[in-house]
DNA sequence: ACTCAGATTGACTGGTCAGTCAATCGCTGG
DNA sequence: CCAGCGATTGACTGACCAGTCAATCTGAGT
């Protein structure tokens, strides 16, 4: 039980505990677990979580700012590429999602069932961050767009929505798992929903070269 | 409060639980109020919601399964329709969810943020249900694809995903009231959404003719 | 050895609420 | 006028659980 790294690492109970609360809350859901379910999984005494933590929801509250901050800049870092195609960066947005969710599932599973989508109690709260993600995304459409390279009767923002849409929708499929979760799928879809939501679905009229790779 | 209609219409006590139930759990959410809430809503004693419902999340399910269906049967009647283009369909599919939307708001609140994003607990149960709204749409597009008006690279399901997606995601965007909810934009964001998806966001290259609507 | 602070423990409390049930109401038919 | 039955009532119960707190431990400093 104890004996890892006496000074270095000395078990970094708080880290343990956001932990644990992901797997409980991606298994059971924010609201059918007790904390002593958190407390349990972490391997921790029941008071230690509020010794770290002010309330249940103060945890999730922490395992969402955390992660969502994480892709807020990944999607900065990616618009602010200079020489890279709108096609290109959205691709590597779509791409950094599906791999969050391919890196960790869990923690994706409760950002966008229990944050994300949840319109009465935690979405609210974070509609402002949520936004920024939003945003991002469509400044990188609004680029295009001035450009030329995207349509300039629909609006980024309208544009941020449906990308973004798209990819939660993909995301939902996997966390009910009617999506099949293997890295070929993972990468196959990245380039579909590229190519769906960028190329549109129906077939180009004559000589639209169609990109593959 | 009595004498409406003496025989044909004796008050529907379990039509008036189940409109209550979709205001109190719109405005509150299904976890946090009370069955109490409803019965209060629905100027009933609490004793008569248990004598139509076996149990709080009963009421849900009648709410989801009842709504649910009519989508269900707009969108297979909608692609029966012979002689209607695809990006028609998608039209008057997207259509037909954006004005449920207007016409119950917080049904469709209620549907979308309790049961189809709900991958703990009532999405789970209705799992089966849902997937047959992507199968439906998915159907339209399998047809396009066939007729090769629609791109035969991306697979149909993964199209109706990607539109339903979209939907859901603008239909969240009232939800959170990041949207306006104006005639003038559930009607725009119809066309969008269709041209969004079905025409991709890119401009098109040269000769290819844009349907305004 | 001793002290102090922060880490850790887990039994306990206070409040909440889903679901039950025995009593009452009010209509319909005899 | 009465019996019978489904509709209706609302007080009550049993369980559950978030958050509290006083006690204990651990380890660094002196």
């Amino acid at each position: 039980m104890a004996a890892t790294a006496p000074k270095g690492a000395p078990v970094d109970k708080r880290r343990l505990i956001l932990d644990a609360a992901v797997t409980v809350f991606a298994r059971r859901g924010f609201h059918h677990c007790r904390v002593s379910d958190v407390a349990d999984e972490a391997g921790v005494a029941y008071g230690l979580v509020y010794h770290y933590f002010s309330s249940k929801e103060e945890i999730l509250n922490t395992l969402f700012l955390e992660r969502w901050q994480v892709m807020l800049d990944a999607i900065a870092e990616i618009d602010s590429r200079p020489n890279v195609e709108a096609r290109e960066k959205l691709y590597l947005v779509a791409g950094f999602i599906i791999d969050s969710y391919r890196h960790d599932p869990d923690l994706m599973k409760v950002i966008i069932v229990e944050v994300t989508r949840a319109a009465n109690s935690f979405g609210r709260l974070h509609l402002e961050k949520i936004r920024e993600a939003y945003a991002g995304i469509a400044a990188i459409v609004e680029t295009a767009r001035a450009e030329g390279a995207f349509k300039s009767d629909i609006p980024s923002e309208f544009a941020a929505m449906c990308f973004y849409g798209a990819i939660e929708q993909l995301l939902t499929g996997w966390i009910f798992e009617v999506l099949d979760r293997t890295d070929a799928e993972f990468e196959r879809a990245k380039g579909l929903v590229v190519e769906a939501i960028c190329g549109g679905l129906e077939s180009a009229p004559a000589g639209a070269a169609a990109t593959s790779g």
